[in-house]
RNA sequence: GGCCCAUUCGUCUAUCGGUUAGGACGCAAGAUUUUCAUUCUUGAAAGGGGAGUUCGAUUCUCCCAUGGGCUACCA
């Protein structure tokens, strides 16, 4: 563990579907902590279980992270001069791993069959295949060496184990728990190559890249921990302890409610994203939502995923990328698994909302305007943005929040009007026309000074009034200042709605 | 069953033996007397239980309970 080694991290996903988000999680932590240190950021894909593979998953990554401003240095993709970085293209190099081992007596062949294993425990549920029970099966080990040279030869399916002896203290030193021990006893004979798909199992392919690819600094999961004193054992038969990379294991995303880890079906059951993309699974059809399509900015999921784990210390709650890699420190990361609140996710996506360039939003809901056949202007979108964006969290609520700034109410709504159209509202409206046909509304403070002069004069109070001049101008008791609204859309649209209003509700 | 990790408001968390246990989300109330919302103010809300160590434990140790993970020719 050399302390002038150069900082390079992986993040190190299975194309088995969709990135989970708290996969994504491990890839912030993972890019945070590397880019705080300066060090390089690689993406490998660890596709060693062939039956697994599912098409589409890999780009499917590789989008998702970019979307989110998670960036690599090298691997699939983004070049290197370690690759390649796909484990299946590195079959001959595990194998030759594989052979390094088992030259050294480390690693031995092992002919059971599923069928032979799966029987053993049946018997004792408590089988594990180690030093007490290994010659009691069908090995290179319990068997003759003619036997075994014999089944090599035949084409025996086989597998090679890692030889764990037993009466071994292994310690982790953990960046986030310390200190924790393990005793080789309790871990099994890994199996660490299938010889049926000339493919190394998950331990063995991780351990020889992380090497290979001189990784600093292994962050991941917790579901990982208890196989790190095999990796450390591998790291060690291989002779490699002095470069082993350091170790940090996150806490779990857990469910919002009950029990468990975070799973695809809370998203769909408690209506939450817990992919980033949309992802369509390409065999049942089925589409489970993203948190791109959902609504939501990078930003806001980025800020809201690195503090569900992870804090400063400080009382700061709103942190840019570049922020968050200044104050990442990866000894401030919680032990305990964290209950993942989407509600919070809805509050930093309004808070980015706010945040965001008005002109910038008004440019991705032009599309959708057009699509609605409404007339209008980058321009004039941003001027009704900067009135109703406070009172959105997505974008896609604009249209429910600003409707009545491109076309006059279809309707009134029926509770505002029993509550806010007096018998007196015809006439007051009439007055009021007057008064707006008078003005050319160039002013609209003035415009204003004078309305409120009028009811001052008129004795009415502004309540009654300007609620019913609203209802006329939006169709309901809501929105911003009224006369936000009269300067968006002009005097001739204003004059209509209110004569229009007269009209239908007398 | 075995091994390992964890445990502060409903949720995410701060606290590195002495604090009125702080902040944020969510929730409630109030204010902005033209609405709704934003915003602001205020409020309710927490150290799993039991032993120790100590002048003093949320903080250190142990036990228990609870939660979580792992225990595959999956990662």
């Amino acid at each position: 563990m050399s302390a002038t080694r150069k900082v390079r991290v992986r993040f190190a996903p299975s194309p088995t579907g969709a990135l989970h988000i708290g996969g994504v999680r491990t890839a912030l932590y993972n890019y945070l902590f590397a880019k705080n240190l300066g060090g390089d950021m690689i993406l490998r894909i660890e596709d060693t279980d062939s039956k697994r593979f599912v098409p589409g998953a890999e780009d499917y990554i590789v989008e998702g992270l970019t979307w989110l401003g998670i960036k690599f240095d090298e691997g699939v993709g983004f070049g290197g001069n370690y690759g390649p970085y796909r484990q299946s293209e590195r079959r001959d190099i595990y194998k030759r791993y594989v052979d390094e081992l088992l030259a050294k007596g480390k690693a031995y062949y092992a002919f059971d069959t599923a069928a032979e294993l799966d029987a053993k425990r049946a018997e004792n549920a408590n089988f594990q295949y180690d030093a007490h029970t290994r010659m009691q099966m069908n090995n290179s080990l319990s068997l003759s060496a003619e036997e075994v040279q014999a089944r090599l030869e035949r084409g025996d399916v086989y597998t090679v184990r890692f030889k764990i002896d037993p009466d071994q203290l292994i310690e982790i030193n953990d960046m986030i728990r310390g200190e924790v021990h393990y005793k080789s006893d309790v871990l099994d004979d890994k199996v660490l190559y299938k010889s049926a798909d000339q493919l190394p199992t998950y331990h063995l392919a991780n351990v020889v890249d992380d090497h290979l690819m001189e990784v600093s600094h292994v962050i991941r999961g917790e579901e990982w921990l208890p196989s790190t004193p095999l990796h450390i054992l591998l790291y060690r038969a291989f002779g490699w302890e002095d470069t082993m990379p350091q170790f940090a294991h996150l806490p779990l995303l857990l469910k919002p409610d009950g029990k468990g880890k975070l799973s695809k079906r809370d998203g769909d059951r408690l209506n939450f994203p817990v992919f980033p993309l949309d992802w369509k699974d390409p065999v049942s059809g089925d589409i489970s939502k993203g948190y791109r399509e959902a609504g939501y900015f990078p930003e806001a999921v980025i800020n809201f995923l690195a503090l569900l784990g992870w804090n400063p210390g400080t009382e700061q709650e709103m942190f840019s990328m570049d922020e968050l890699i200044q104050a990442f420190n990866i000894q401030r990361c919680s032990k305990a698994g964290a209950k993942f609140d989407y509600e919070k996710g809805k509050w930093f996506n309004h808070q980015y909302m706010l945040l965001k360039d008005n002109m910038e939003l008004a440019a991705t809901l032009l599309p959708e305007l057009q699509a609605k056949g409404i007339e209008t202007t980058q321009a004039y979108v941003a001027e009704v943005l900067a009135l109703v964006k406070g009172r959105m969290n997505f974008l896609h609520e604009f249209w429910a929040n600003a409707a009545y700034f491109f076309q006059a109410p279809q309707s009134y709504d029926e509770k505002t009007v029993s509550k806010r159209w007096k018998d007196v509202s015809a006439m007051q409206m009439g007055e009021l026309e007057a008064i707006l046909q008078a003005d050319d509304f160039s002013d609209m403070a003035a415009l204003e000074a004078k309305v409120a002069a009028w009811c001052e004069e008129k004795a009415y109070g502004m309540g009654v009034p300007m609620n019913a001049f609203r209802l006329a101008l939006v169709g309901e008791g809501k929105g911003p200042h009224i006369f936000d609204i009269t300067r968006l859309i002009g005097k001739a649209e204003t004059l209509q709605r209110l004569r229009r209003c007269v009209e239908v509700l007398g």
